[in-house]
DNA sequence: GATTCCTTGTAGCAACTGCTACATGGTATC
DNA sequence: GATACCATGTAGCAGTTGCTACAAGGAATC
């Protein structure tokens, strides 16, 4: 590996970190660069420009994400959707896990707004959400798998953002209240 | 009135619509002024600066999503949680509030950043998001109240969110999957 | 030893950002 | 008719943005 390469790689791992730390809110190429450890002009000598290295920074970030929620939640024992909602909820409102909740909603505003690289970035994690729901997903025959995929992404999601809504601690509340309202 | 008033009036309603439209993707303040159909000059003399020309737009959205939320569900006959979020999510993922949604997401994601002056208007939105779900909310007595209605308005923007991001139309199988999920 | 490529620094550009100083014509008030 | 205030245009400032031209030191290759 030369160099660049290197340095390529250890800039997308302070990124990383960088970026769930901070959200999307210090992303200038001189705010990247500062956080990676290096001079702009070297950030755009390891990356074409900064949409590449949003985007590397991004799949990295996706690809811890999507380990995390594997090894929270293997795929051996499919669950009833209530079951699958209750303990994802769970885990993604934990203290480990908020950030890159947080960080995802800003993501996919930023895609809403058709920021670039943010909508692919926003595609690839999204298939990687119903990919990990469809394979843990315990449904009877005939049901709609996608669509109920798509209502458990979409509560996990909620509770993601309106935690980042609210300055106190409502999230464990709202997951209780969340599970009664469940059937099961 | 001034003159002052009216134009303030004027652009605050043209700029309703061109968030309502476009999110927060084109708001420079010589966008702003360009789709308030004056001049930046002018719009700095409106208003004391950028901050207040967003707070007074998303204000006026606001009133005007809070105003539809009342009449698209009264508050004479209390609701089940589950019967509420059916009816709440049939209505903000129609095609008339789908863009009302939007811009909300957008603005909690502005909001996470810090980005002036959308923590207050979040706050306000919240507020009002929660007392909305309170007086329609038929709960059991000793029921956490607070948590359910959080739980509720999590479900609806998850829903937003979710519909945000796929380009197929996924939003009625996805109401239709959770309508199932939910209790009686 | 000459040449070429990898790596890095300095400097800066053009576009855009929010915002402001200044001038000017009009209208109302005294 | 003088004065003061309202409304508006022209011009521009200082800072930030993403990105680039150019040069140069060092290592590798011929």
């Amino acid at each position: 590996m030369s160099i660049r390469d290197a340095q390529r790689e250890a800039a997308i791992e302070r990124l990383a970190g960088h970026l769930l730390a901070h959200g999307l809110a210090r992303t200038s190429l001189r705010q990247l660069a500062s956080a990676a450890g290096v001079s702009d002009r070297m950030l755009l000598y390891y990356f074409a420009d900064k949409a590449e290295v949003l985007a590397a920074v991004m799949t990295r970030v996706a690809g811890e994400l999507s380990l995390r929620l594997a090894e929270a939640i293997p795929d051996g024992a499919p669950l009833k959707p209530a079951e699958l909602v209750r303990r994802a909820a769970a885990f993604t409102t934990g203290p480990e896990m908020r950030r890159f909740m947080r960080l995802w909603v800003e993501v996919v505003a930023a895609a809403a707004r058709g920021e670039a690289p943010f909508p692919a970035i926003v595609a690839q994690v999204m298939a990687g959400f119903r990919d990990w729901v469809d394979t843990r997903l315990d449904l009877p025959e005939g049901a709609d798998r996608e669509g109920t995929a798509a209502a458990v992404i979409a509560v996990i999601d909620g509770l993601a953002l309106v935690d980042i809504c609210s300055e106190d601690e409502i999230a464990p509340r709202m997951a209780a209240a969340l599970s009664t309202l469940l059937a099961e």
